[in-house]
RNA sequence: GGGAGAGUUCCCGAGUGGCCAAAGGGAACAGACUGUAAAUCUGUCGUCAGUGACUUCGGUGGUUCGAAUCCACCCUCUCCCA
């Protein structure tokens, strides 16, 4: 069975993924599937650095401002949604260039990891929360270890989420973690893949950039696209997003504007930071440094030069 | 000019004679990550060597077996009265 080519570009917030790849896709005749947990719900354009209509060049986005902000959006949920939105972007001719800084998302997509039904229990969650709460959280550390000792073993004591995960797993579906892990993998990628990462030799230059970025979002109007968020009730993921959590402060008076601007420097700095270690550990990386490239045409002809060697496009 | 107080490791901040290279927090760096992932969790964090040595707590001198901690003078800052 002939895989799919697909093309990823990855690396971390501010890196010039969004440019690269839209040019990219201009050069191989593809469209652009996002691959980034906050882009894909409605609105927060400014916070997530959505490109406008203008920067799309007219290549066609997926995944981007697709959900309900309310909604409880999931990764086995974005890895369905992709598959399906590959395919039928293959079926029309075109090639796929997938691009985005969450590495979980990559991750499932690329690897075509299967979720079992095991949804989130928030009856189960609340049980072991309170459980946590009084016995503290070795208590269900040692459960986990009765059940599931591999996966216990990897999980450090203050790891909560995780480990009430893992047992939520099990009390949901009968499997184990670590069965799942296993049997998640069983199934190949559809997918022949070549993946770019962006990164700087230079951190300071990425922090810089991203330093500035928060200047002009500010600049194109954060404060008042978080305050149409502020009065939404349901915390859902997507009230997580950078850049909402900082403004907000400002706007309910507990921090001044030069505070939480800072701040959301700050969290965007470490954000990026968290991305480059996950991306780091993947090996099928083929890392380009933007520092070390004299202009953005350079970067774009490293790019397709790594796209051609790859072979995966066949003419 | 008079009075009160403060200066601690990158930052905030505890420590008021030995158990202090100095609590705690933050940043930074590194790592983890399978249904919250822009989230969450972990490690390192004066220097060098690796169970020890060396240099640090505004400066200089002193007391003491021993000082970030006590004394003297000096410098800087904040506040109050003029």
């Amino acid at each position: 069975m002939k895989k799919t080519p697909v093309i990823a570009v990855v690396g971390p917030t501010a890196s010039g993924k969004t440019a690269l790849s839209i040019e990219i896709a201009k050069l191989y005749n593809a469209e652009i599937v996002s691959c980034d947990s906050m882009q894909i719900y409605k609105g927060m354009d400014i916070a997530t650095a959505k490109p406008d209509k203008l920067e799309m060049q007219g290549i066609a986005h997926h995944l981007m401002s697709e959900v309900d902000r309310t909604c409880d959006f999931s990764v086995s949920m974005y890895k369905e949604l992709a598959q399906n939105r590959i395919s039928e972007i293959i079926s029309r001719k075109k090639n796929v260039v997938i691009v985005g800084g969450t590495g979980l998302y990559v991750q499932s997509l690329l690897y075509n990891i299967e979720y079992i039904e095991a949804p989130k229990n928030e009856e189960i969650r609340k049980q072991l929360e309170n459980k946590a709460q009084e016995l503290g959280t070795h208590t269900l550390l040692d459960e986990l270890m009765a059940i599931d000792e591999q996966t216990a073993n990897k999980l450090h004591t203050n790891d909560k989420s995780r480990i009430i995960r893992a047992l939520e797993i099990y009390y949901t579906s009968g499997k184990t973690m670590s069965e799942q892990v296993e049997s998640s993998r069983k199934n190949p990628s559809p997918y022949n893949f070549c993946i770019i990462g962006l990164d700087f030799k230079d951190r300071q230059k990425l922090y810089d950039r991203i330093n500035k970025r928060v200047d002009i979002m500010i600049e194109n109007g954060l404060i008042e696209e978080t305050k149409q968020y502020m009065t939404e009730e349901h915390k859902a993921t997507a009230h997580q997003a950078i850049g909402c959590k900082e403004m907000s402060e400002f706007l309910n008076g507990s921090a001044t504007l030069k505070e939480a601007t800072e701040k959301l420097k700050m969290e965007t700095r470490r954000y990026a930071k968290r991305q480059l270690t996950w991306f780091r550990k993947e090996p099928k990386v083929n890392w380009l440094y933007v520092d070390e490239t004299d202009c953005f045409s350079n970067l774009l002809k490293k790019a397709c030069e790594i796209i051609n060697k790859s072979e995966i496009l066949e003419g």
